[in-house]
DNA sequence: AAGCAACCATACCGTCCGGTCGGTTACCGG
DNA sequence: CCGGTAACCGACCGGACGGTATGGTTGCTT
């Protein structure tokens, strides 16, 4: 037995995951129903009350899975752009660059982010899984900050900016160019605003400007 | 009888809109029931489908009403920019800055946009309705992406841009930031974003350079 | 090999939801 | 005042959905 395959509980249990993340991402929460699942995933009610409580408990675990698999990935390029650049500006730059070059490789637009459908339809789930959703858009948002408070205490920006602010744009452009990249069917789109941010990146520390010291 | 409140059978097939609206956009269309909807707004099913063919319909009439709405604000802000701006630079600013004045009046967040929840919930719509709002949302960005075609026209920008990428931006970022604002509970954060993309627009045209023909 | 838990299959239940339908009231031109 | 139509009511239906009960099967431990 491979470890990787762990328990056959396990697997089925990830199955299930997976296939209803792909469903809800095209149809919505509410709008998938068990059976469909089950249907997807070739097995039963028995099975899937096995592994969760009820459909509240399989929202709940969708979004934890979503949210560790999405850390461990960011955690993973963040990694590589510091191996690769000391400078924080540089090891920025490389990270955007990463992330579009595994967005331009699909050839598909992205199938949609788990925080934002939760988000959408977070009338129905109880508060404390928007409290952990919105946490996880905001850890997203602090990684990010992370770095640009890194560049910020090395160079003087062109124009006063915090770093938070960036951190939410480039969170809110993904978002958004996700919803934009779904509903015209194009896959590059994100790409190219994370691009544009860039952009504005390398605008707003054209120079180099290094920070004098107060 | 005052023309405003027109004929009492479109006032009753409005108010039901304007409340599925609101229930839509805080629990998603699927989790909204008819009955919900009617309990709502004080009227029956009998009601419910003398105006609408069923649930489907509802969902087309709640994007083209929103789409109307939309557009309508949209052609009324740009006509007062450009009453007040000859220069199309000043224009676009003059129409972002009115934007985030008006989102910085709220002091709850947004409630959200039609567009984003149709795009989320997709799956369980039909084609024809789904193009509809690609429609809508592109047509929403080819306003913008006018107005920056006819600043790129005059000036020329420090970095190599398409009017269409700067269009697409502004469009994601607010759909993103809406994302945020919802899940963080953050009524600025939308008119926060604008700002930085003003920010961008400021340094790719800082010095003004007038473009020369070829 | 026995036993015990984890795992999964199936039949079934109560409820809610979208939709239908026969009927009633409000309005309006003639 | 009358006829007709738009507007609205509310009881009802069939089906789908989330959830349960129960029994069987697999696989690990000792």
């Amino acid at each position: 037995m491979v470890a990787s395959m762990a328990t056959k509980g396990e697997r089925t249990r990830e199955k299930m995951l997976a296939t209803a993340e792909t469903l809800v991402l095209s149809k919505g929460f509410a709008a998938t129903s068990l059976d469909e699942i089950l249907r997807a995933t070739g097995s039963t009610k028995g099975a899937f009350f096995h592994h969760f409580k009820g459909k509240a408990d399989l929202a709940q675990a969708l979004v934890e899975r979503y949210r560790r698999n999405h850390a461990k990935l960011f955690e993973r390029l963040v990694a590589e752009a510091e191996a690769k650049h000391a400078d924080p500006l540089d090891a920025t730059m490389h990270l955007l660059k990463r992330f579009e070059a595994l967005i331009q490789a699909q050839s598909k637009p992205l199938p949609g982010c788990v925080f934002a459908a939760a988000t959408h339809e977070g009338g129905q789930f109880d508060t404390t899984l928007r409290d952990r959703i919105a946490d996880s858009l905001r850890r997203w948002a602090a990684l990010y900050e992370g770095k640009f408070d890194a560049v910020l205490s090395r160079y003087e920006p062109s124009l006063p900016i915090a770093a938070k602010e960036l951190a939410e744009m480039i969170v809110a452009i993904i978002e958004g160019g996700l919803i934009l990249s779904r509903s015209y069917g194009d896959a590059h789109l994100v790409a190219r605003q994370s691009r544009q941010f860039r952009n504005y990146l390398s605008l707003l520390f054209a120079d180099r400007q290094p920070r004098i010291a107060a």
